[in-house]
DNA sequence: TTTTTTTTTGTGACTAAGTTACAAAGTTTG
DNA sequence: CAAACTTTGTAACTTAGTCACAAAAAAAAA
């Protein structure tokens, strides 16, 4: 645990022996289920750092639509839930875990007794909240801006890479959640990629075929 | 000049003659005309502090579309452009002045030389940077989830309260802009409105009929 | 193995809202 | 007053989300 705190915390170094006891007293291993809920309905956990598995952030409307905001992998240290308990201005983010995983959670309280007294703490906890809140712009950005196509096309390479396959196992309604629209909707944009011989699916997962798809990963343009 | 600095930047008192000749020193009265660009296209003011007048803030996409993001009036402190420039993780804002205005800017380089020494001003930065970014996301998520005919009613009420009076003098476009749709839907949805004699229209205004849209302001609401 | 149930995908009809293109009415300016 | 510009209206079309239901495939139960 120690070891963990050391490698993925900047500012452990800068910390007093009392202050990491504090620390290494308070943070806990926590596990989730896949699909389990992390953060959101009252429930905080604190500073994450992933150890093991996926966990995904998102917004929620009223009426049950999604923007999905980071994955967080492996090596992944998240102040978005921390941030929403400290700051009342900040809107809520939910989190759930998409795969069986595993996180140390260092609770707000103790990371707030640190940050009063320690300047690093301090500066991190302001450098990883704008990292945060800027991730949460772009992602929103991009569901405001971007055609449908383009941001089911820009998740299909991103998934692809990341898995280092043209092979993706997932179904629409996952896709959907991912890209913050309908089950309907992203199934006819597949339907229509799939025409176009671009893409071939089966039940349970995507085949990417043009090449065009997994290189250039477009981004929304912004002029003046 | 002074005066003002030391009314509106809460860190004032603790910083050294020194700190407070430098600030003095560097910031600038800068005055804008209605419609001019204040932030934007690689110009950055860095931290404003409005005198009089009107500015908004804004994301804008690649094909012109647009969130308006703050609305700052006078004694408004606005940290925005100048968290821009400092993280490149932030997304990039637009400002427009919407009245004639007048504004005290306090450049970039100026207010981090003083927050790398002064523990107060970089909690003012980050306190405020969070509070900007907040306001951001909380814009995006008003147009990713609101109907348009609230937002419409949301933003008609606020003029109207604004302005203390249910007269309010603002063309079709300029609606549009500030709630980011288009002048058509936002005509039609005018129209609708007027039909149900909930509003009356002029040339170059609306007057509000229907007291319950100045009464109750609709917020999203967010479920789990 | 069959049968039943659940999961996944397909489809049509409908609605909301953004886009394009143009016309008409009202205002301002020469 | 006429010309130019600003503001508003309107129709046709497109994109994307919603609702309702059906068909196909897979998993679970009998």
């Amino acid at each position: 645990m120690e070891n963990r705190l050391r490698e993925w915390l900047p500012f452990w170094r800068y910390l007093d022996g009392a202050e990491r006891g504090l620390l290494i007293l308070n943070t806990k291993a926590v596990r989730y289920k896949s699909g389990e809920n992390v953060c959101g309905c009252a429930k905080n956990p604190g500073i994450l750092l992933v150890q093991s598995g996926t966990l995904l952030s998102y917004v929620l409307s009223g009426n049950g639509r999604v923007v999905g905001v980071h994955r967080l992998m492996p090596g992944s240290v998240c102040v978005l839930a921390a941030l929403t308990a400290l700051n009342p201005a900040v809107p809520d983010f939910y989190m759930d875990a998409c795969e069986d995983s595993e996180v140390l959670a260092v609770p707000v309280e103790a990371i707030m007794k640190l940050s009063k007294k320690n300047t690093y703490v301090k500066e991190f906890l302001h450098d990883r909240s704008i990292g945060c809140l800027s991730k949460v712009i772009t992602a929103m950005e991009e569901q405001l801006f971007m055609s449908l196509d383009m941001r089911l096309e820009n998740f299909l390479f991103s998934e692809a890479s990341r898995k280092k396959s043209c092979e993706i196992r997932i179904t629409h309604e996952q896709i959907a959640d991912a890209i913050g629209s309908a089950r309907e909707v992203v199934s006819r944009a597949l339907k229509r990629m799939s025409d176009g011989h671009r893409i071939a699916m089966f039940r349970g997962g995507i085949r990417i075929l043009d090449p065009k798809l997994s290189t250039a990963r477009q981004k929304p343009s912004y002029t003046c």
